[in-house]
DNA sequence: GCAAACAGTTCGAAAAAACCGAATGGTAAA
DNA sequence: TTTACCATTCGGTTTTTTCGAACTGTTTGC
């Protein structure tokens, strides 16, 4: 286990950005020997090689591209520390990072993040998207401040986090209006050997759909599988297949994708989390997001269950 | 100009993580007085205290969690450097980070965006919102790839990055129906006197708005600025003023904020930009989504059938 | 209330590392 | 070919880091 040498790593940077050693040497106050020296131990030490020699000077390997840009990021978190502890009043406005799972759509991210823009003004969002396993790492190594899933963190990933319930609301199938029109029968048979676009394995929803259809004693024609939601609704408008969605967005849907609403139902439930490192929630931004979620977003019917689960305690 | 000492923080980190100096010397193999010793000299070097006493104990100060989380950023860079050099198969998946100026309403945002992800899969879309100047410095320092604004970049900002136009459109104003009922006249002389919501110091469409304005002598009654473009509107639907957008997303609006449009003018045009430090595109989702823009989003009029979006090239 | 156990700290001296001066080998321009 | 420039190698020196031994203060248990 050996642990990355920094300042060597930080000889490397200033080398491959000054585009010589003695350049390097200049700035860091330091002769060209030691520098060389210490980048060839790095070298060694990482097992690759990260400069080649280019006639005189030097150019960077595949590897020592690499490298760099984890460099820049390392030595920039550190020049900003740096200076947040010099001068604690200039310090990075409050950024709030959250990641939003693929299969949320992003109508109802959105939705959920809108209020925490309506705070006291300066708050930086940054929100990335991705697959929940990838989240949670980020999250649990702080890189995240809260993830929204549509699905409980569970025991198996063993990532210290815990579950605060949004809402849940029941599930809206819709199709674009040429292919509903070749679909027999009511709702929900009429999903019967229809064309279905599911979403990823990732999904809770696909899960309980298929639990559902099974139920029901339907079986669809499963035409296509997608881990990010916005890439299945432009399937679906495209008359590609079927589609299911939250029926909390289902107004949105039938504007934005110009599909026709086959029918809806409380037998499946859609249901979005926020999860955090903390218990009890203080970040002022996610409060405000839980706390709007709770009473505005899915306040409609659906509530087969009191929404006041976690921790709702505010400030006064 | 004393450069952060890696290895102090280093055991101030993992000491932190661990909870006393003692198991911190079991984690890093080293005696507890040497950890003391390196803290002590740290804290005299950045001049404040990390850590206090707490019984016989310790406890982090307000500074020291401050270091904490960047520790745990710059570290976890550095844990996931080092796993990428053991093993490079397993770097990181690309991950694509944009950053969205505040004043960019965020549909304009999410189409302009959406094209990366109709790309070859498994893109992480990251995307962060803020002022432009904090946006341009993070692309600077390579935290982001890609800038979104209703601006280039001009020379005062010395940045050195490029402009890549995304296209154009005309500005539409808006008003709740109560408030449409009581201006007077026709558009754009209706616009006198009436509360007007602006947007920030930052939006280029604000000097171009009160430009306007002048020329065609109408003089309305500022009510509001926001940097924010979603407060903005929400503001209007509230009732509180008339406000303007791009005609390109008018219908939208209506519709998401159930507000009428009072008029448009091509006499201001809304101008989007990606801003990249390359002057050639070369990232493959930067490329989507400049073509998109291009060819799609502001062809002409706010056609609202995009059918048969961009997509399809995809790795064969 | 007193000792044992445990936490962090101080102070040398020793070990490890980083560094420099002098000299070497290659490459490009004059 | 000469000159200039860049990276590098090799000992010896300087600086930094580490450790053993001894010390202060706090909690625990008898």
């Amino acid at each position: 286990m050996s642990t990355l040498n920094f300042k060597h790593l930080r000889y490397f940077w200033v080398t491959a950005k000054a585009g010589s050693i003695v350049r390097a040497g200049q700035l860091l106050h330091v002769t060209p020997q030691t520098i060389s020296g210490q980048i060839a131990l790095f070298e060694q030490l990482q097992g690759c090689a990260l400069f080649e020699r280019a006639g005189r000077g030097l150019q960077l390997t595949e590897a020592g591209r690499t490298v760099f840009d984890y460099a820049n990021q390392i030595f920039t978190l550190g020049d900003e520390l740096d200076g947040v502890l010099r001068n604690p009043a200039a310090a990075r406005p409050q950024q709030f990072r959250v990641g939003v799972e693929d299969a949320v759509p992003k109508v109802v991210a959105y939705r959920l993040l809108e209020p925490a823009l309506r705070l006291g003004e300066p708050l930086r969002l940054a929100c990335s998207e991705g697959p929940f396993a990838d989240l949670l790492a980020d999250l649990s190594v702080h890189r995240l401040d809260l993830v929204i899933s549509d699905g409980p963190i569970t025991g198996g990933l063993h990532v210290k986090a815990f579950n605060h319930l949004l809402g849940a609301c029941g599930v809206t199938f819709f199709a674009a209006p040429k292919l509903a029109q070749t679909l027999k029968g009511k709702f929900p048979h009429c999903l019967h050997e229809a064309p279905m676009l599911m979403p990823g394995e990732d999904a809770t929803m696909r899960a309980e759909l298929l639990r559902w259809f099974d139920e029901i004693a339907v079986r669809p024609k499963v035409v296509g599988d997608f881990s990010d939601s916005a890439l299945l609704k432009a399937f679906g408008r495209a008359g590609e297949g079927v589609f299911a969605a939250p029926s909390a967005i289902a107004a949105q849907i039938k504007r934005e994708y110009t599909v026709i609403e086959l029918g809806q139902t409380t037998a499946i439930t859609e249901t979005y989390y926020a999860i955090s490192v903390e218990r009890r929630l203080t970040h002022p931004a996610v409060i405000a997001i839980t706390s709007a979620a709770r009473q505005e977003l899915f306040r409609a019917r659906p509530a087969r269950r009191p929404a006041a689960s976690a921790a709702s305690r505010q400030k006064p």
